[in-house]
DNA sequence: CGTGTTTGACCTGCGC
DNA sequence: GCGCAGGTCAAACACG
């Protein structure tokens, strides 16, 4: 345990805040200018439906490219002494072809065994297409949540058999379903909505004046592990959310915000202790097409994140 | 019966 | 405009 101290240490010392600072650049004319004003007059359910989504979104984005790189960078150099891994993610690179600000990632899963994986999500397989010059076809899947309009692609790589390629599109505006309280779509609305009203209800009371947010915060490991990303420096709102713990009235968790794009298989795909690799698949594939990679909520995991993927 | 997969059809963007 | 390739839709089907 002497070593986890250690690795949280020397990770968070190596961690380039410049890069936060970035991002928050980038969220300034998304995120704090609807939350500082529409929040505090919601109009129409309509609005305050897009402006819940939007919080949701604001208070969950965060990480950078880099931030994920180096969590997993880091998570390969933890290796797997057990070989027991279901994935091992190799490159991490965003959507070069992009050019506009969209949440699309490439990941490259090494896959063992039989190459089950589950990444927290839930998602639903809606087309499948053969690919030009590959014999392998593409599978496509959307996030189950109705109100999340994640996308993945899976395919086999040509060059290496054993190699997954997910094309990772969208944030989930939800957390994985293993760490799941609110089940139903509906929840999330009700406790935003709370949220919102709560907030509304504190900006109107008497308060001292509050305080400049540091202009660099550091990462908080939780106290079961999991990193949680303190929003970015002028978006007031979110920032009322955490100072005044409105946030766990949304989130009845303290998951980190790497989740949004970094499955949790790829941050800890290597746990000693429990394994979503499972090795005697209870269902097994009914064809070797991709459907055998629907990944599902049926293993357990140990809600430890990224820093405990590098003990 | 609800949920998820399969698969052919359809849509869309792009290059020629 | 046409053809191609990638992405999505939706009906049929399978399964628990």
């Amino acid at each position: 345990m002497e070593e986890v101290a250690e690795a949280e240490t020397s990770w968070f010392d190596d961690f380039d805040y410049s890069q936060v600072e970035i991002m928050r650049e980038l969220q300034e004319d998304t995120s704090s200018q609807f939350i500082s004003s529409e929040v505090a007059e919601s109009q129409s359910d309509a609005q305050q439906e897009s402006i819940i989504n939007k919080l949701i979104s604001a208070v969950y984005s965060g990480p950078t490219i880099s931030d994920i790189e180096s969590a997993l960078s880091l998570t390969f150099q933890s290796g797997d002494s057990n070989g027991r891994c279901s994935a091992r993610p190799i490159v991490c690179s965003p959507d070069k072809g992009l050019g506009k600000m969209e949440h699309k990632y490439v990941f490259r899963m090494k896959t063992c065994g039989n190459g089950l994986a589950d990444d927290g999500y839930k998602w639903r397989k809606y087309g499948q297409k053969s690919i030009k010059n590959s014999p392998n076809p593409r599978s496509y899947y959307r996030c189950t949540n109705p109100r999340c309009n994640a996308k993945k692609q899976v395919e086999r790589s040509m060059e290496d058999p054993e190699l997954l390629i997910v094309t990772y599109e969208g944030l989930h505006l939800h957390y994985t379903y293993s760490h799941l309280l609110l089940t139903r779509p509906q929840d999330y609305s009700d406790a935003s909505l709370h949220v919102a009203k709560k907030l509304k209800c504190q900006s109107t009371a008497a308060e001292p004046a509050r305080q400049s947010p540091p202009a660099i915060r550091q990462w908080q490991p939780a106290v079961d592990g999991t990193v949680v990303i303190p929003p970015p420096a002028g978006q007031v709102t979110v920032e009322d959310v955490l100072q005044h713990g409105l946030l766990d009235d949304v989130l009845q968790s303290s998951e980190g915000l790497l989740e949004d794009v970094v499955p949790l298989l790829v941050r800890k795909p290597c746990n000693s202790t429990t394994s979503s690799y499972d090795p005697c698949p209870s269902s097994p594939a009914s064809s070797p097409s991709y459907s055998s990679l629907s990944w599902t909520t049926g293993s357990a995991f140990l809600d430890l994140g990224v820093i405990s993927t590098i003990m």
